[in-house]
DNA sequence: CGACGACGGTACGGTTGCGTCCCGACGTAC
DNA sequence: GTACGTCGGGACGCAACCGTACCGTCGTCG
């Protein structure tokens, strides 16, 4: 019968640790020193710290975010911006974010963890939003979700985790008009959208 | 009288040992090793395992990539997306690009390094896009450069470095495409530029 | 050809973390 | 009131790495 709150604190020491020292130098010594806790503890709770760090993070990262129905496509993108905009502000997030994605590209396991808690969910939003414009005509019916989503969080995820400089007063509208214009105007020449619809499945693989 | 091949050696073995476990797990005696270098030869050439890695990578982030000007945004656009391309496909580079990234956000003098051998080029670079594109009549006077960087290279560097995604074919100029709109396409209804021209200062303070 | 110095290698004491085990204390359920 | 299990704490042997010191070797200047 393991109590609860010692396992909460070790969850908080977990995630304050990640912060402060990244998933490479996290050391199980360190996080029972920051929970208050006997190494015991620890281990009577998980295997390794691989297993530790995969249980907690997921947790905190497949926790779903409800995304409102606005009715307009830059409605939803400012929204979905706002909400990302204060993920990647708070102060442990945007230390254990980066840190676990630069992670993730050397450890397979921590990148299918990553993966299932966090892209799945996120597509679904992407796609939801998507899909709401298309159905509303705001987005011409072969708009590629995935590259959208690369269009909607790239220049957020870049700005606040990356160059680390605070946005402008205003820029949240801004950037939901930039890229619903950006997404809207996607072909050139040729109707049907920046990946070709359907009719070249070559263009759009994706492997794994 | 330090012998060259050797420091080339060991420049080499950190860059591929950084890649391998990450700053935060490199450690000198796996850089000798990698190497075929006594752990003395690193020693004499630097002082801490901070120092080296703060000397190696500024030293390969410093070279100024050559910039072609097309004559057109669209072109400047590709070809810049191009070569940031070409950097993070680079096995090494992807690797210790995000991580450094992410250490450099507990670490300040880590951040200041990468700050002043890859940020600034980096802003040259935008800004000479841009400019050009506004001489060219191709952007509003207004036109953010440090907004526009975060468009142009955000959603690229997601894809690679973050959700490491491969890149569908005829990607690049769409984005370029998509990039360029949403850049000459910032106000919503009056003319005159996503920042408002010059008559609102308080839009664009970029504080830092 | 001789002296100098960087070279690879080894060993050092000290620190840190691993994962395990044992202890006495506490609390709870029966 | 007794028995059980978790608690914090400490100690264990083992491993890795730190930064330094000292070898004998080898190449390169002068």
């Amino acid at each position: 019968m393991l109590r609860g709150e010692i396992t909460d604190a070790i969850r908080r020491a977990v995630m304050q640790e990640l912060a402060a020292v990244g998933y490479g130098r996290l050391s199980i010594e360190a996080v029972a020193r920051r929970a208050g806790v006997g190494k015991t503890a620890i281990y009577r709770r998980w295997n390794s710290k691989l297993e530790m760090v995969l249980e907690i993070v997921s947790r905190v990262a497949g926790q779903s975010l409800p995304l409102p129905d606005t009715g307009t496509l830059r409605g939803d993108l400012e929204a979905l911006l706002r909400i990302v905009t204060r993920a990647l502000c708070h102060p442990l997030a945007s230390q254990i974010i980066p840190d676990l994605l630069a992670e993730a590209a050397r450890n397979p396991q921590l990148a299918q963890t990553l993966q299932e808690s966090l892209r799945v969910n996120q597509r679904d939003v992407g796609n939801q939003v998507i899909g709401r414009a298309v159905d509303r005509g705001e987005l011409p019916a072969g708009t590629d979700p995935d590259a959208a989503i690369d269009l909607i969080v790239g220049p957020l995820y870049w700005r606040l985790a990356v160059a680390r400089t605070p946005l402008p007063e205003n820029h949240l509208p801004w950037m939901a008009e930039s890229v619903a214009t950006a997404l809207g105007a996607g072909a050139p020449a040729a109707p049907g959208g920046p990946a070709r619809s359907g009719d070249d499945p070559v263009t759009v693989p994706l492997p794994r």
